[in-house]
DNA sequence: ATGTCTGTTTCCTA
DNA sequence: GTAGGAAACAGACA
């Protein structure tokens, strides 16, 4: 599940919920998926904390705490959640049924969040400074929801891979996934096995507008929708057509991962 | 039972 | 620098 949209609805169930809030109590039902730290240092670290406002960069949630509800200036650790293939975040009541896959639980006097993930591909970080944030971020391009067309394209033609593969590479734009490139390029007319090296002026534009377009939309549903309208809501039908042409859509594997295109809509790379 | 698939990332090889 | 495969994990499905 979890591209960019997704973790930004993370990140909104967690704001709604918790900003300010203190955590009574930490629940680490599979210590795998703590990161750095023992479940019991990584408990002792967080029960009586308070929850600052969360985070979001690329596919990674920070909440941010402190010692107090005012947020006095102590303001570490700092949680960091990764949700690798499966894992979300939910808001429950403090007696709601355990779920097999709840993995970490933080508990608020009215409700508890939980971390809940099958198969434990990521996890989290308890980042004890700054340089502990910095050390995971620093290996992320910017966020596909901030970064400027210029640095788009200039940090996407600094590679020869094919743009499938550039849109999805963490280290150059934060946040895309297989859903949002292949919804992305669809609305760009873009072929996914073209090079960025072969765009001019127009697809550039296209490229970035339709990445902004596909966030926007796919951010306030909190998953990238599977509308008819849209690539993604036909990527999985037995014969899927082309929303806007009705050619029979192209399945193939692309950089490893099953890339959806319009053979008719997105042209072929040159040569 | 066995193999294949999966919205992620990382590590290794050529 | 780049592509491809396998692996981490835990399923669902044919």
């Amino acid at each position: 599940m979890p591209e960019l949209p997704d973790v930004e609805g993370f990140r909104r169930v967690a704001a709604e919920h918790v900003i300010g809030r203190r955590v009574t109590s930490v629940r680490v039902h599979d210590a795998s998926v703590v990161q750095g730290v023992s479940a019991r240092r990584f408990r002792e670290l967080l029960r009586g904390r308070h929850v600052g406002q969360p985070r979001r960069h690329g596919k990674w949630l920070l909440l941010p705490t402190s010692g107090s509800a005012a947020g006095e200036g102590d303001g570490l650790p700092c949680l960091m959640v990764h949700f690798g293939m499966t894992g979300m975040l939910l808001w429950c009541s403090v007696d709601a049924d355990p779920h097999q896959h709840d993995r970490v639980v933080l508990v608020f006097t009215d409700g508890e969040l939980r971390y809940r993930d099958m198969r434990k591909l990521k996890g989290m970080v308890l980042a004890r400074s700054e340089v502990d944030v910095e050390a995971v971020l620093g290996e992320l391009g910017p966020d596909a929801g901030q970064v400027s067309r210029a640095d788009l394209r200039d940090r996407l033609t600094r590679t020869r891979r094919q743009l499938k593969s550039a849109l999805m590479d963490q280290s150059r734009i934060a946040g895309l996934g297989n859903l949002t490139v292949d919804e992305t390029l669809w609305r760009a007319r873009l072929h996914p096995q073209r090079t960025t090296k072969e765009l001019d002026e127009s697809q550039w534009k296209s490229l970035y507008r339709a990445m902004r377009f596909v966030l926007r939309e796919s951010s306030a549903a909190g998953l990238v929708p599977d509308r008819p309208s849209w690539l993604t809501g036909h990527r999985d039908d037995a014969d899927g057509r082309c929303p806007r042409c009705s050619t029979t859509l192209r399945h193939q594997q692309i950089g490893g991962r099953t890339t959806v295109w319009c053979p008719h809509c997105q042209s072929r790379p040159q040569g």
